[in-house]
DNA sequence: CTAACTGTACTAAAACAGTTAGTACAGTTC
DNA sequence: GAACTGTACTAACTGTTTTAGTACAGTTAG
């Protein structure tokens, strides 16, 4: 479900987050279905609880899950908007990203080309 | 020249690296020129020589920088090729961002708009 | 009701990366 | 020789990440 990477310098909570936030974005955990409880997804990836808890309460700010006490933590794909914040984030990447590889020698076709591979059927 | 941001998350060494390395890739330092040497730039930026050696060390690494004992450090604009694992990272990335933003419902015309804002003139 | 699960909260310590400080040495330039 | 340059190294400080351990309240199935 998810992997983690000890030699990345980014830290686990974040790997587990954007692991998690991938696979609802992708529709890979439908709306509203469970996820691993805290305990349950800390022992499968051998790690603590708290550093789970750390990213679901990330996740949930964002507005890619929800937690209740007493039932579970559950995936939110809210149609769209639900992460402004997030959208602005991806598109600045994407404009550095495309930049530098245009500024490489990159044609204009082949960034097109990488950017449509994950377009929708 | 550079600028740093403190309340980047990022650490300084990379924020100097990347803003170097952009500066290269872009043409705004020329192939050869000289860069302000590790006592200079870390006095400009108030921070510590040893943090800018290590951008300098890793931008060698990758190539877009020559140190020379006693006399400098340089650009270096290889034309192209001088890096096929930064080219293959900033592919993956590219991708990896389209993907998500096609998720969120941002249409494809949208993101080939931010991906050419960084065209060559 | 009991037992086993769920999320949540909190403190304390350990582990690690980033950064600074200071010093030193060898090569270059004038 | 003086003033630069890059390089190397150790030591210490700092903040974040991660672990460990414990505890409490709500939910669910038996």
């Amino acid at each position: 479900m998810i992997t983690l990477n000890y030699r990345d310098a980014r830290p686990i909570y974040e790997q587990v987050k954007d692991g998690l936030r991938r696979l609802i974005v992708s529709g890979a955990v439908a709306d509203g279905e469970k996820l691993p409880s805290v305990r349950q997804l800390a022992g499968q990836l051998a790690i603590n609880p708290n550093t789970i808890q750390r990213a679901y309460n990330e996740l949930e700010a964002e507005g890619y899950a929800a937690s209740v006490p007493g039932k579970g933590s559950f995936a939110v794909r809210g149609e769209r908007g639900q992460d402004d914040a997030r959208r602005r984030e991806l598109s600045e990447t994407l404009r550095e990203t495309a930049a530098e590889l245009h500024a490489m020698g990159v044609s204009q076709a082949e960034i097109e080309a990488l950017c449509k591979e994950g377009e929708e059927p």
